[in-house]
RNA sequence: GGGCGCUUAGCUCAGCUGGUUCAGAGCGUCUGCCUUACAAGCAGAGGGUCGGGGGUUCGAAUCCCUCAGCGCCCACCA
């Protein structure tokens, strides 16, 4: 092999690779014998652009994904995306304004047509950005929420729950956003904090002198007031009781209802009601039997029905009204006020309305309850748990799904109107032709409508680990009985609702089995001063320029070092560097190892001996502790074990062992070893770093064509040898004593130095002679004054400096030293002397402070010893 | 208004059912080193009375109470 740059170049190996993987469908999965891992992505929208969110949650998968395969299990990652009805439609949308096309000017069919251009020209750029990332999905089953599969499970699931019962049509009260022009469910509603006013408004009571005030947030809605409601209870408004009142400025008179909903303490205990307006007063106005006027469009503006200002938008209306209020004399004052005002969720720069309109609706309760009792009961588990509370709340106080949205890009609703209004569900237009002439024997094609609207993008996405698989559609067939339920979920804590609960429901309700068994939540990816990553912001950096500054692997490994579960992660730019950085350490213990020569007619030193015997156990250690983490989902912390295991144990202890000198060719045994050892690394790091170590992984061996790291097997923790971890630990103790002594003095590493050893020995001394530069050791009876010490436990280690010593110095360290030691050994006496603590802890901790104590005490000793030979 | 969670080194966090391995890790900082794998590096060092107060206990970062600060979710107070 030629001569290795001596940095890594991630741009040479990362596009070769993935290729590669791909050429040899190594991505690729279908069932057989093995044990199935699976993974279904949680579908970005088509036409998205990667983020740092997706950045987290797309590694962590792939972690998962490509653990699992190492792991030798039959693997899937199942890639797709989601047709995003809202977000799509919206941006469709702006795209035609700007060429100067209006949606209301086109067909539904011109507009689709759009749409789909729109879909295959940006559609799937974000599956492109995940290749680069090195997401090893399965790209041959690639899918969409709007394919063909899919769009037929959505109807077939909505046919037969209409079927069931659990959809019906009704006109009720949802959250319109007037911009989009749609219905949204309740939980695609923002709230958020504002600073707004409060009006108190003089309703002139009919037949008295006076007026009644009312206070309000949204004087433009009181052309649609119908009443005026006190409590029955309240004291100050007994004398309203009965009455009825004039509604300023619309000059319309009302009835003052009773309720007891009403806070008497609120503002001057009278309320307004806009049954049409507002979800309360919609509620008083069912109860009271109130009339309902309708005074916004669809877009917010003023209707017709409300009689004036029509036309006009809702802010501008509050405003204007408030002047002719003002003018009017009708307004008794106006306070600041905080309340909170719903946006939607998908367009956060629109206030929704509260509308009565027609909608679909599912009912949820029965659905709730096998998905409720599943997570409780821990069939599913969540990761980190804290999470089941905000879903047990949320799935207990439940309500209906509004499934219908007033948009064209989406699954179409699949009901028809027969020209008496009636209407029938059919899963085409022929059942549906065939169910109307049941009704009515005359009817023909022509005479069916099909409803307009579209379903809500989640009723096609809670549908997602079974439509993959075509389990809707065939619920027998060999996939789905290979790969559901699914492994584990990968997704953030914002979509519980949205997604997490109604796949769990509709697992259920179509497999009678949950669709996942873990779900693990990520956090939400925040930049270094705490802001949300956002493109509002400007503060969330460009994946892709992240990858070409620092290599997929760097940019990976930065991610996941700060990215504990269900912690928000502070994702800072300098995480990616260290990760960059790691890549060339591993490059460079590459170079190294891949420098020797091999010369079989070596006998292996001690210290090589020594070494593989302990990296052994080493590595047996940190495979389980790796495997415990990966149990517990903790992925950081195992990464964070695979990293100091490669740099600290592997390269700057193991590899400094068996290193030959300069020049000099390596003994056989060592080096086979060695060999062994980085390419258990490269495979427990793989995971991580799929790029790299797939490219040093080819290099350390002999490979087919074809062959990868990608399907070698994960090492399997042994049971490591204690003794030699604990000798290794006190040698390195020793060793960094040595350098310690030499960074204090100034000694250079090439200087050889004796150690002396104060009546006793230590084990592997090669490894310390080695490492530690040292002349010899030998152990030694009585103390040289004139030698630097240092203690590992209760030994005495010298090494003598001739001219090199400083006695003030040490007299002045080992000072400090002892001072310490005896206020230690005080506090332990006074522990060991206190009868309740001898008597009442276990002997164990009592026994732990009695040595605590001799090692204090023989230590305390020795010092004073070197003390008085250095002073004397 | 309800529920949940958090507060440990300059930063981000780990510390499970109280007791040797309990005050830790990574990063940053500081000090030496261009030592023939790696300066994107090596070697070494400093740094916290575990948010305040109280309690239980022989013993508390760990359990209980309380105060303060922060965060998230939910909720129909106009």
């Amino acid at each position: 092999m030629e001569e290795l740059a001596t940095k890594y170049d991630p741009r040479a190996v990362e596009d070769k690779w993935y290729a590669y993987w791909v050429q040899h469908r190594l991505f690729h999965s279908e069932p057989d014998a093995r044990e199935p891992y699976t993974i279904v992505i949680p579908p970005p929208n088509v036409t998205g652009i990667l983020h740092m969110g997706h950045m987290l949650n797309n590694t962590i998968q792939d972690i998962l994904v490509r653990r699992a395969r190492l792991m030798g299990k039959n693997a899937l990652w199942v890639p797709g995306t989601d047709h995003a009805a809202i977000a799509t439609e919206a941006k469709v949308v702006n795209k035609l304004a700007q060429e100067g096309i209006r949606k209301s000017d086109l067909t539904r069919e011109e507009f689709l047509r759009h749409a789909w251009e729109w879909k295959e020209k940006h559609g799937g750029i974000i599956l492109e950005q995940l290749k680069k990332l090195g997401a090893s999905c399965d790209w041959e089953r690639t899918a969409f929420t709007m394919d063909d599969i899919r769009s037929k499970s959505v109807i077939k699931v909505f046919v037969d729950l209409y079927r069931k019962g659990l959809i019906y049509r009704g006109k009720r009260m949802v959250n319109w956003d007037p911009k989009a022009k749609t219905a949204l469910s309740d939980i695609e509603i923002v709230y958020k904090e504002e600073h707004s006013k409060l009006y108190y408004l003089r309703y002139k009571i009919v037949g008295e002198e006076g007026y009644a005030i009312v206070a309000t947030t949204r004087p433009e809605t009181i052309m649609g007031d119908t009443a005026m409601c006190i409590n029955p209870a309240d004291p100050k408004n007994q004398h309203l009781r009965g009455k009825k009142v004039i509604v300023p400025l619309v000059n319309r008179e009302i009835p003052v209802i009773e309720d007891d909903y009403v806070d008497i303490e609120f503002g001057t205990g009278c309320l307004k009601v806009t049954p049409a307006h507002d979800m309360n007063d919609n509620m008083l106005g069912e109860k009271h039997g109130l009339e309902t006027i309708d005074i916004f469009n669809d877009d917010a503006t003023i209707s017709e029905a409300a009689g004036m200002y029509v036309g006009m938008d809702r802010f501008a209306v509050r405003e204007q009204i408030a002047k002719d209020l003002e003018a009017a004399g009708l307004i008794e004052k106006i306070e600041d006020y905080e309340n909170k005002v719903g946006y939607s969720e998908r367009n956060q720069d629109t206030v929704t309305e509260p509308r009565l309109s027609e909608q679909w609706f599912l009912k949820m309760q029965s659905l709730a309850e096998p998905a409720l009792k599943s997570v409780d009961e821990g069939v599913i588990k969540f990761v980190p748990d804290k999470f089941k509370a905000t879903y047990d709340r949320w799935l207990t106080d439940i309500r209906d799904w509004c499934i219908s949205r007033q948009l064209w890009w989406g699954h179409r609703v699949p009901a028809w109107y027969l020209p008496d209004g009636d209407f029938v569900v059919a899963e085409d237009a022929d059942e549906a032709l065939r169910l109307a002439q049941e009704k009515n024997p005359a009817l023909t094609a022509a005479d069916l409508r099909q409803d307009e609207d579209c379903l809500d993008t989640w009723f096609s996405s809670w549908l997602w680990p079974i439509s993959l698989f075509n389990g809707i559609l065939e619920p027998d067939n060999e996939e789905i009985k290979y790969y559901y339920p699914t492994s584990d979920l990968v997704t953030g804590p914002d979509i519980i609702f949205f997604w997490v609960a109604r796949m769990i429901m509709a697992g259920y309700e179509f497999m009678g089995k949950q669709p996942f068994n873990n779900v693990y939540f990520t956090g939400i990816v925040r930049d270094e001063i705490g802001r949300k990553m956002s493109k509002q912001f400007g503060n969330s950096p460009d994946p892709l320029e992240l990858i070409a500054d620092y290599g997929a692997d760097g940019v990976r490994m930065g991610i996941m070092l700060s990215a504990p579960a269900g912690n928000d992660i502070f994702f800072d730019k300098k995480l990616c560097e260290n990760g960059r950085n790691f890549c060339n350490k591993i490059w460079n213990a590459f170079r190294l190892v891949k420098g020797w020569e091999v010369d079989p007619t070596i006998e292996q030193p001690e210290s090589s001996r020594k070494a593989v015997e302990w990296f052994e156990a080493k590595l047996s250690e940190a495979v389980a502790e790796i495997n415990d983490s990966f149990d517990k989902f903790r992925i950081s912390e195992a990464l964070m074990t695979a990293y100091r295991l490669f740099r600290d144990e592997f390269s700057s202890w193991y590899l400094e062992m068996v290193k030959p000198d300069y020049q000099k060719p390596i003994d056989r045994e060592g080096y086979e070893a060695t060999i062994r050892f980085f390419d258990s690394l490269l495979r427990l790091l793989h995971p991580f770093m799929p790029f790299i170590t797939e490219e040093l992984w080819q290099h350390l061996g002999d490979r087919r064509e074809g062959e990868s790291i990608m399907y070698a097997s994960m090492p399997v923790a042994g049971v490591p040898d204690a003794k030699i971890l604990a000798e290794m630990e006190m040698v390195k103790e020793v060793i960094n004593g040595v350098r310690g002594v030499r960074a204090q003095r100034n000694i250079p590493a090439r200087d050889a130095l004796q150690l002396n050893i104060v009546n006793a020995s230590i084990p592997m001394e090669a490894v310390a002679v080695k490492l530690g530069n040292l002349s010899g050791i030998a152990t030694v009876t009585e103390k040289d004054p004139a030698a630097a010490s240092f203690m590992v436990g209760t030994t005495e280690f010298n090494i003598p400096l001739l001219n090199n010593m400083d006695v003030e110095a040490e007299i002045a360290k080992l000072t400090k030293e002892i001072d310490y030691l005896r206020g230690f050994k005080a506090s332990v006496e006074k522990k060991l002397s206190n009868e309740r603590f001898v008597n009442n802890a276990p002997a164990a901790v009592v026994e732990a402070e009695r040595k605590k104590l001799s090692d204090a005490t023989t230590k305390i000793e020795a010092i004073e010893q070197t003390l008085a030979a250095l002073k004397g």
